[in-house]
DNA sequence: GCCGTTTTCGGCCCGACTGTTTTCAGTCG
């Protein structure tokens, strides 16, 4: 068992124990302890009694020792009784919007209602309105979120939230008498996937600023309406809040409503041992009612001795204590980016020519571009024969040589096959200037063969570079079963690049990973895996997924300039 | 269930909003 999978039991227990209705704060001690374990940086190995946890946050005797009983043993008798008393469809009906633990209970208790499916029957047939603290209105809001459930899952791509979330800001910043406006939540934070869009704004009329954000075109109906607060949904199914607050309570506000939730609490138990109580509308010093007066998120972290958290990072994993003492990152910026590999163009599955490539990279202010078809395995994708790969290599040496200040770089990304070897003669990869070695078919072997397979391209030396390392689909498809932290260090043992597939359906590798590769060594290579041009716009998303995880410019490989990148090719095939 | 530079017991972040009530519980962020 590793730490993601002992987390997620402990994730488990906690939202058990929420809907069987015992102490919430013992189910918040299990959350806790949850988070502890996924941030802990040693080896599970290292925890063989109950001694070997003291000092760690949120873990006392009892967890310690429900979770050595779960690696010493694989399974926890108390966790399964917990399971087995509870209808596993009580835990899906949490989706359901508006819809949490007690009134769960409520209906399984008082309706036997144990599935999401019997919730919705029970509603057409007007069950729940009998219930104690349930009404017409409660039931209606129910099925609707049943019915946005079945939707969305009620999760979105990252940038099918950003997008409308701009265009909302735009249409209120015409709005006259608006001094502030910014895109909070996990948008703001760059989570992988959203669940909808928080903006936060300060203005004279606040209700002009909500009338522009109600009205608006992309907003399909309104949820609901304070005076400082409303919620709507777009017409893509997403959810959008709007808050508008007072220019002073602003920066206040923006930490609040960036969250991450975890990192806010830990913010707060810092300001509250300092003598401070802090919340979305300002610092107060203790039995004061009046706040200090900060007109930055960064004058506010100042005065709670921390340097600036870039929001990214605000995820409660290790930067409070990185910003107290000063070792908070100069995070990854889209500028520092000189340059791009993976792009698909109709020699195999995309839809751009290398010349249009190249011609958007120069609008764009790169250097270099990096093209790599799908390899020959790869037929579904119209995957290149050795004698296309030279085909191609002629175009992209006219190409060099007509096009001045750039340079565009052959490549390839080659199938790993099932034993892990790739998919051409050491003939055909050694005239490449690189190869991005990437899985897409056999998934389903086990997670050794897997782990065995991806160390075998890596240890290939004609690799330069890993694709999308666990194939990964978000909101789709889990990666296959893959060990990452061997992969990692096989890729720092061999000097091998990790791709951070910047495409916003995968962002893989992972940003909790990312952290570990560059802390191993690897550098990561932010790519567009562009099938079309304008998902060359994918860096900037990729840019902000390597931001999340810790990744400064000098631990990005497509940070370096196109002489940088032609040496480096060089020493590797030389 | 965890924690302690006010506490080994009594807290644990806390305010907006909704829908149900007629003063408050539940949910959310």
């Amino acid at each position: 068992m590793d730490k993601k999978e002992l987390a997620e039991v402990l994730e488990d227990i906690a939202t058990l124990l929420e809907i069987k209705g015992e102490n919430p704060f013992k189910s918040n001690a299990y959350r806790n302890a949850a988070r502890t374990i996924e941030t802990l940086e040693k080896p599970l190995e290292d925890f063989q009694v109950v001694e070997d946890f003291r000092g760690l946050k949120g873990i006392g005797v009892s967890i310690a020792e429900k979770i050595l009983t779960l690696l010493k043993e694989g399974r926890l008798p108390y966790y399964e009784q917990l399971k087995a008393s509870i209808p596993s469809g009580l835990i899906d009906m949490l989706s359901i919007p508006g819809f949490g633990p007690k009134k769960v209970r409520a209906v399984y208790e008082n309706l036997g209602v144990s599935t999401v499916g019997e919730l919705e029957y029970a509603c057409h047939e007007n069950k729940l309105v009998e219930l104690a603290g349930f009404g017409a209105k409660t039931q209606e809001n129910i099925l609707k979120g049943i019915e946005y459930l079945k939707k969305s899952q009620g999760r979105f791509y990252f940038h099918e939230a950003l997008d409308p979330a701009r265009e909302l800001c735009a249409a209120m910043q015409k709005v006259g008498g608006l001094k502030k406006i910014e895109i909070a939540g996990s948008l703001r934070r760059f989570n992988d996937t959203v669940k909808d869009i928080d903006i936060l704004a300060s203005a004279e009329n606040p209700h002009a600023v909500m009338d522009a954000f109600v009205s608006h075109l992309l907003v399909e109906s309104v949820i609901n309406r304070g005076d400082t607060k409303c919620s709507v949904r777009l017409i893509n199914g997403i959810n959008a809040d709007l808050r508008v607050v007072s220019e002073p309570q602003f920066p206040y506000a923006l930490m609040y409503f960036t969250g991450s939730k975890a990192h806010n609490v830990a913010l707060r138990g810092r300001a509250l041992k300092m003598g401070y109580k802090l919340n979305e509308y300002g610092l107060f010093p203790r039995d004061s009612e009046t706040s200090e007066f900060l007109g930055s998120e960064k004058e506010v972290f100042k005065k709670l001795g921390l340097a600036f958290i870039p929001p990214e990072l605000r995820e409660d994993r290790g930067e409070l204590e990185a910003a107290e003492s000063g070792s908070i990152p100069r995070l990854v910026e889209m500028s520092d980016i000189k340059g791009i590999f993976h792009v698909h163009t109709p020699y195999s599955d995309g839809l751009a020519s290398i010349r249009e490539y190249a011609d958007e990279c120069l609008k764009r202010g790169f250097e270099y571009l990096g093209v790599s078809d799908h390899s020959r395995s790869a037929t579904y994708a119209n995957g290149l024969s050795p004698e296309r790969i030279q085909k191609q290599g002629e175009e992209i040496d006219a190409l060099n040589k007509k096009i001045k200040n750039f340079r565009i770089f052959k490549g390839i990304e080659s199938d790993i096959l099932s034993d892990g070897s790739l998919d051409y003669p050491d003939e055909v990869l050694k005239n490449l200037d690189f190869v991005i070695a990437s899985i897409h078919s056999g998934f389903k072997k086990s997670k050794e063969e897997m782990t065995r397979r991806l160390i075998k391209a890596i240890e290939n030396p004609y690799t330069t570079m890993l694709g999308h390392p666990t194939g990964r689909l978000l909101l789709a498809r889990e990666g296959y079963e893959v060990d990452m932290e061997e992969v990692i260090r096989a890729a720092a043992q061999n000097g091998k690049i990790i791709e951070l597939n910047a495409n916003p359906y995968r962002f893989d590798i992972d940003w909790r990973l990312i952290r570990k590769a560059v802390d191993s060594g690897v550098l990561i290579s932010i790519n567009p895996d562009a099938h079309r041009l304008d998902n060359l716009d994918y860096t900037f998303l990729g840019a902000g997924m390597a931001r999340k995880g810790w990744s400064e410019a000098r631990h990005i490989f497509n940070t370096r300039s196109a002489k940088e990148v032609e040496e480096y090719f060089k020493k590797r095939s030389g």
